[in-house]
DNA sequence: ATTTAAATAATAACAGTTCCTATTATTAGA
DNA sequence: TCTAATAATAGGAACTGTTATTATTTAAAT
């Protein structure tokens, strides 16, 4: 993979925060420090990041979100904030293998998203 | 909500498989004994049918999936296969509380899909 | 410096889903 | 049983997130 600007800026982004960033969220902020990068730029790169092992895709419903912490975890989503968070969990390997010998299944990965509200939405007030 | 055969038809298709199907899925089985009816209605009942708890919506990758089964319960999935399927394991309420107390969240849901190949395809031999 | 192929910007195409509107069908009430 | 009110529909346009196309630019090996 020949080195490009554009692809260090976006690895960068995506390592600069913890909030699973969507594709047009990477193609905003990278706007800013070039301005005519495109989106399929975005999307190629993202992709071939993921490939190499460098980032994760994790699906949030319908649309495609962008990881480096490539560390085994699973995920928090406050169905108000809409934001996904972190979170470690001791049973995954477990799991995997639990499943592994009760299904014949040769498993190689376990997503595992928590549904709920956060602190900050889970008493009576809603947003929207 | 009033009556449609439409809706009927659609709940009856859901219900008939095991195969987790996409909208376009039940779509071309509606229209055997439906011809003319569309792919919006198709959708909209879907929806309808995801909030009155009649079925489930679930996600695969980034395209939606109905499911009869609101039973708590995981999926597996052969990435060779495509095909989900159900599986039971004993954690979910356990994972469910502990996530709660430990990061003071109120869960109301957890998605556990199982990713790997299942014993048709877990040998040498790859498809496509 | 020249060459070669990978990467790009711009934009078209695509897939899955939602929205719009004129028409049809269900159902409550006369 | 007929009628009125309005929910649901068919058909298709519009929208959103993503991928593909192509002429041009750029990294990097020679």
């Amino acid at each position: 993979m020949r080195y490009s600007q554009q692809r260090e800026i976006i690895r960068d982004i995506v390592f600069s925060t913890n909030s699973h960033p969507t594709a047009d969220w990477v193609y905003g902020k990278a706007k800013k420090s070039m301005p005519n990068i495109s989106l399929g730029t975005v999307y190629r790169n993202l992709k071939q990041l993921t490939d190499q092992h460098i980032i994760k895709t994790i699906y949030d419903g319908t649309i495609a979100r962008y990881d480096w912490n490539k560390e085994s975890h699973d995920h928090l989503k406050c169905v108000d904030c809409g934001e996904m968070v972190d979170i470690q969990t001791s049973n995954r390997e477990r799991l995997k293998t639990v499943v592994n010998d009760k299904h014949n299944f040769d498993i190689t990965d376990v997503e595992i998203t928590f549904i709920g509200k956060c602190h900050k939405h889970n008493k009576k007030e809603k947003k929207e």
